[in-house]
DNA sequence: GAAATTACTTTGCGATGTCAAGTAAAAAAG
DNA sequence: CTTTTTTACTTGACATCGCAAAGTAATTTC
């Protein structure tokens, strides 16, 4: 039998769909709060949802407004500072994206369950030390 | 309306299960390679399939197997080194965990596509600087 | 009017990722 | 046979990144 097509391609893992930028913990919580709130969400709100302390939110919010993919929008609000964030309509369209290369990854994860028994010891028999391989 | 159920609860888009180990571009590609090929991979195989250089694998693979999720063999293969590395049976357990983790924010940024309609304009009428926000 | 609170921003630093350079052995070239 | 190239990595240096602590500025409470 075959090799499953394509699996052993250059770059098949790569997953260069990957943007930085959204591909990091905090910033995904952020982006997908966002995404989950079309109307945006204050300072506060965001804080709360993706349980960061201030100065971590203040950075990551101010990456991801450099990146063009969310919108900042400042006023007072009974006399104190009021920050909202929203998603950029690029910004969504990138996340889309982002999404779907994760998407990719989860499917070619999963795949691998299934395929589990019917590859069992294709390369080797029990364990590789049995064929001259050596731990570390 | 009401809100949806713990749509705004604290820590609702943390996603403390995304493992920093594993939550990286290439690492990331390096456990699903490993994750579909149960049998495990050269270096040169992840190397490829990662489109990653050999200093960039080298350390990636040192940081995957200090945290225990893989298994680092070596031997000489035709009087030349040979590395093959593989899922540990934990790095497996905690690979699914993450892809379940991972599961969760698709399915929480894609639930907002479907609430988008009746979201719309929530907050705001049109644009928040009509409500006296200014950009930036 | 001093202290505390709110709503952030800035700073400092340790950790992280990346690429270039290095190593060691074998193979190929001359 | 010895110099160069290739293979298969490893190590080192640098620059970036994330994070928490400290800082700021206005407001409110005591």
């Amino acid at each position: 039998m075959s090799e499953r097509r394509d699996e052993k391609e250059e770059g098949r893992f790569a997953y260069e769909g990957l943007d930085r930028v959204m591909h990091e913990k905090a910033r995904l919580g952020i982006m997908t709060s966002l995404a989950t709130h079309q109307e945006g969400l204050l300072f506060n709100e965001l804080k709360e949802l993706c349980s960061l302390t201030d100065g971590n939110l203040s950075r990551h919010i101010q990456v991801l407004q450099e990146a063009g993919l969310i919108e900042v929008w400042k006023r007072f609000q009974d006399r104190r500072p009021q920050t909202l964030c929203r998603l950029s309509p690029e910004g969504r369209k990138r996340f889309i994206s982002y999404l779907e290369e994760m998407e990719r990854v989860l499917k070619d994860a999963y795949s691998a369950q299934a395929n589990e028994a019917k590859k069992k010891s294709a390369r080797f028999l029990k364990n590789p030390d049995i064929q001259g391989w050596t731990p570390a």
